[in-house]
DNA sequence: CCTGCTACCTGATGGC
DNA sequence: TGCCATCAGGTAGCAG
């Protein structure tokens, strides 16, 4: 489900709520969710280990640990609840981390997300592929258009490629490309400078706006009903398919691009 | 190296 | 109502 302003939002409201604090437990419910490791290596590592640092790299959130670190990625579903013990059993629960004041719960019914601990960001694979992060000082217009210039791919394609550009998704994609006025399906590296311009002021905007939105009403990790469930105020192309381009009033189309969908305007993005 | 395709999972939704 | 197909804010792994 989330994207970098989403995670960017949790890391930042979670920060308060479980730094300093030590992991006493660690307990698997579904081992699906901590593979390809064990539960057992899993415990062992996270066993009276101390949160130093909670942070987020491209779609990951990252505990920095004493010793190692804790990755989450949520992919579609996965979620963060704190509770202040043992969870009801009516609540689907992955894996259970006991901390001194609160007990964090990953929660994932589609357990396609994961939880697992590295020895370091450069030990795990994940991590260490990911390219600029959408939010970081470095990703200048220069940065974006040396990444564009290096790719024939389409630019949806370009834009959520993570090991090239970390944070975007399926959702700010479109969303960015309609603000830049640009046709998904463009060659990357057949941009103007003028167009690349645009485009990652459209990113860094798009990236930003979601994030404030994200953030405001706070995240509620004790509420189970809530996860970011309404991001529609924002959105300006994502998921309007036959409905009328806000801009220039021209029919939202949806293709298929990399297996998923992107949304654009064809009137207006060229 | 780059690109394209599939598998991994489950639940919600819409058409017949 | 039941059943089937499609879709979902994603990534890893593999083939060419």
């Amino acid at each position: 489900m989330p994207e970098a302003p989403e995670v960017e939002a949790v890391t930042q409201a979670l920060r308060p709520l479980i730094l300093g604090q030590t992991i006493r437990e660690c307990r698997v419910v579904h081992p699906i969710s901590v593979k390809p490791y064990s539960a057992e290596s899993l415990a062992k590592s996270l066993h009276e280990n101390r949160i130093e640092e909670v942070t987020r790299m491209g779609k990951y959130l990252v505990l920095r640990l004493a010793s190692g670190i804790l990755t989450f990625h949520f992919k579609f579903d996965g979620r963060i609840l704190l509770f202040d013990a043992t969870p009801p059993g009516s609540i689907h629960v992955d894996a259970l981390l006991t901390l001194d004041s609160v007990t964090l719960g990953f929660v994932d019914p589609r357990h396609l997300g994961r939880m697992n601990w590295h020895e370091s960001a450069d030990a795990a694979p994940s991590l260490s592929k990911l390219g600029i992060d959408i939010f970081s000082p470095d990703f200048t217009g220069v940065a974006l258009a040396s990444i564009l210039n290096n790719s024939r791919l389409p630019l949806k394609l370009a834009l959520t490629d993570q090991s090239k550009l970390a944070g975007i998704g399926n959702i700010y994609s479109s969303e960015s490309l309609w603000h830049a006025r640009l046709d998904p399906r463009r060659s990357s590296n057949e941009l103007t400078p003028e167009e690349t311009r645009r485009l990652h002021k459209a990113i860094v905007s798009t990236a930003h706006r979601a994030l404030e939105c994200c953030s405001d009403p706070a995240p509620n990790f004790r509420d189970p009903e809530w996860w970011f469930s309404d991001l529609t105020p924002i959105l300006r192309v994502y998921g309007r398919e036959g409905r009328r381009c806000r801009r220039c009033s021209g029919s939202i189309k949806r293709i298929q691009q990399g297996g998923r969908s992107s949304f654009f305007c064809p009137d207006c993005q060229r």
